[in-house]
RNA sequence: GUGGCCAUAGUUCAGUUGGUUAGAAUAUCGGUUUGUGGUACCGAGGGUCGUGGGUUCGAGCCCCAUUGGCCACC
């Protein structure tokens, strides 16, 4: 994997770049739509695509483990030939569902024991099975096997959390390194910067990571609940220090207006299941601010579902049909805003990208908060 | 025509020997969802209990009449 950074703002710590891997070149800012079970839910991948235009999506190693399970996808040759998707994937960890997930899992240094939220079955999760998993899997970028901390969190649980996922960072390293790909083109590994809202452990964190030199890093513990001002001042704290010439993944995150802020500190990649997730609720994003498109007001509302809009989906539809389609639990409905959504994340991510290139972030990013920050 | 059963929220139904402000599901309306457990969660509005009398301190419940529906028999 290699990263190139072409621009930089002035006004802002955002930057223009592109990650390219052996499925191809991603252009940076970029948002990942979240596939877990090997599928962007309700959108296919020539819709991905072509009107949505994706350039790398996610998978998850808790999911794919658990079902189909890993001899299905190793005797596929790996999640791309599995699922046809022959761009660039990201795998997360299964660090997150086992935080999310299991409400019955035991951490210990040695791992993660949880039960399948499946069939209750029984499952041990290390350091080095998780990194064994995502060379079967396939993915391009691979994620460290962490500690995702709650929140609230008490800073002694925090600081020991941070240090056994930084003992686990090492572990999964020596693993990484000691194995190779399984299906001719390479993968890399990605360590995940956790310290909850404790700046002290942030940097400290952070800097650890750093020394690992790896070819990309990653923060979590983000976004799970609390204040955005937190969110955005532990990045913040964070990207001061993680190198400036690797790409940095915001994990998680997040809303667009989460998005251009953090793209204004100076992550590169988010994922986030709120377009997806959101979209099979009636909820659509646009640049005026959010829809409910379940509301009564659009029951008689025949213009295009979004006039600014870049998808098919957003001139042939209107907000009428699709309040009809997602009150009758249609799966159309769950279609249509779901592309409309995806397509907005990735318009939104691509605009950053051609602002950061003129010049003209900054003053963009502040109109475009300010605008998106209200209810339609 | 005779006998029986039924009538409670938009809909389908609970509602104790008669006892506080008549409940649920669903639908409707509104909100929530941040490294996805694929239709979730939270909240709100909505009923002169078919109608009219009666008994009772008190009636959705008991009695009478009446209207509508269903069933059986002639």
């Amino acid at each position: 994997m290699k990263f190139n950074i072409s621009h930089t703002d002035k006004n802002s710590k955002a930057r223009a770049g592109e990650v390219i891997t052996d499925h191809g070149t991603i252009q940076t800012p970029i948002f990942m739509p979240v596939g877990t079970a090997g599928t962007v839910k309700a959108v296919h991948q020539r819709e991905l695509k072509e009107d949505i235009k994706a350039q790398i999506i996610l998978g998850n190693t808790y999911h794919l483990y658990l079902r189909p399970g890993l001899e299905v996808i190793e005797q596929a040759g790996g999640l791309h030939k599995f699922n046809g998707w022959d761009k660039p994937l990201l795998t997360d960890s299964g660090g997150y569902q086992v935080y999310s997930l299991s409400a019955q899992r035991k951490l210990t240094e040695e791992g993660a024991k949880f039960t399948s939220h499946i069939d209750g079955s029984k499952h041990f999760f290390s350091p080095e099975g998780v990194m064994d998993i995502q060379r079967t899997i396939g993915a391009d970028i691979i994620m460290a096997f962490d500690e995702c901390t709650p929140y609230p969190c008490e800073y002694d649980y925090a600081k020991k959390s941070l240090a056994m996922t930084h003992r686990w960072l090492k572990r999964c390293c020596k693993r990484f390194d000691e194995t190779e790909g399984k299906y001719g083109y390479s993968q890399t590994l990605f360590p995940i910067v956790q310290g909850s809202v404790y700046p002290d452990l942030r940097m400290k964190s952070a800097e650890f990571i750093a020394e690992q030199n790896r070819e990309g890093n990653a923060i979590g513990g983000l976004s799970v609940g609390e204040p955005a001002e937190d969110m955005y001042a532990m990045t913040e704290v964070v990207c001061n220090i993680l190198p400036a010439d690797k790409p940095r993944y915001l994990m998680g995150v997040g809303t667009p207006i989460n998005i251009l802020e953090s793209i204004a500190l100076g992550i590169d990649m988010f994922d986030c299941v709120l377009p997806t997730r959101n979209a099979r609720h009636g909820l659509l994003y646009t640049q005026n601010g959010m829809i409910n498109i379940k509301n009564e007001k659009w029951k008689k509302d025949f213009s295009p579902l979004d006039e600014n809009g870049t998808a098919y989906v957003d001139k042939v539809y209107t907000k009428a049909y699709l309040r009809h389609l997602v009150h009758s639990q249609e799966l159309l409905g769950a279609q249509i805003a779901s592309i409309h959504n995806l397509a907005f994340y990735l318009w939104l991510v691509g605009e950053a990208r051609n602002q950061i290139i003129a010049g003209t972030f900054r003053g963009w990013k502040d109109k475009m908060v300010k605008q998106m920050n209200c209810r339609l």
